[in-house]
DNA sequence: ATTGAAATCCACTTGTA
DNA sequence: TACAAGTGGATTTCAAT
């Protein structure tokens, strides 16, 4: 992971379709040298994968929210178990597991308000092991586009 | 947005660097087919862009949280300089303006807990709008690989 | 809107240092 | 590890349906 590699990263987070070629000139080296390197960030999962950023509002999904969940009892089975359950839910977009008062936060996209209350009713509130649960809807949303190493910085 | 298209966004989602003869292939359509569509899908925004999945951990960046910001007054032009503001930080892979209780939530990657902890004392709390905030470390955080469109039933 | 074919461009391998 | 050149294969354009 030297300065080549991370400007690589940055080049691919922003744009994961340009050509081998054009991200070598960017890069001021030889396209071989710039392949080499993608592959090898591919190979030791550096790089997860490629993704293309889909409208939400282009996929029926215009109403977002963040749900904050609390399970109970608090056991490794139930957290699985439930973590599995809300994963195979079509309207759920990611699940974050969190320390402290809540267990689960749980980011949402769906139609419109009937059907985030749907969900709210007929999804979550039907599971034995959700104590309690909080909705707060996204009104925006914005993306870091390319996240860089942080510095260690010595001291 | 036909079904073709909804193949299309699917499998750009899953990986957005296949080539445009296994896209075609895939969909069973010709290569210049495919190639139109995607196009299309660009120029009509619904594919807004192509972007690496980078490994937070090879980032140096192992640890997530979640915090929950109350910024006050809750007058537009201090919502939007709070926004532009955090977009800035280095730490801040994602920012949610939300309606209730709080009014944004900051989803943040760092190195170790004492760089979180001088994020929130040095960065946050220093700004005269923030009137309260709360954290939680994220344990684990899973994404949905590809978000397909919601199914409008008319009852 | 979709296609097949032609032309251009690129990815990937090999050879070299 | 980086580069340059060559080959096979892909992207892209275009005329026709």
């Amino acid at each position: 992971m030297d300065e080549l590699d991370s400007a690589i990263l940055a080049e691919l987070q922003t744009d994961a379709r340009q050509t081998n070629r054009e991200l070598a000139r960017r890069l001021g080296v030889a396209p071989s040298t710039a392949l080499e390197r993608v592959r090898a960030l591919e190979r030791r999962d550096v790089i997860r994968g490629y993704h293309a950023d889909v409208s939400l509002a282009a996929l029926h999904r215009g109403v977002q929210a963040m749900i904050s969940v609390q399970v109970r009892p608090l056991h490794r089975q139930v957290i699985d178990s439930f973590q599995d359950f809300v994963a195979t839910l079509p309207e759920v977009l990611s699940i974050f597991v969190l320390a402290g008062n809540d267990d689960f936060l749980l980011h949402v996209a769906v139609q419109d308000l009937d059907r985030l209350h749907a969900f709210l009713v007929d999804r979550l509130a039907k599971r034995k092991e959700v104590t309690g649960f909080k909705t707060s809807v996204i009104y925006r949303h914005t993306h870091s586009t390319a996240i860089s190493a942080l510095k260690s910085i010595e001291t």
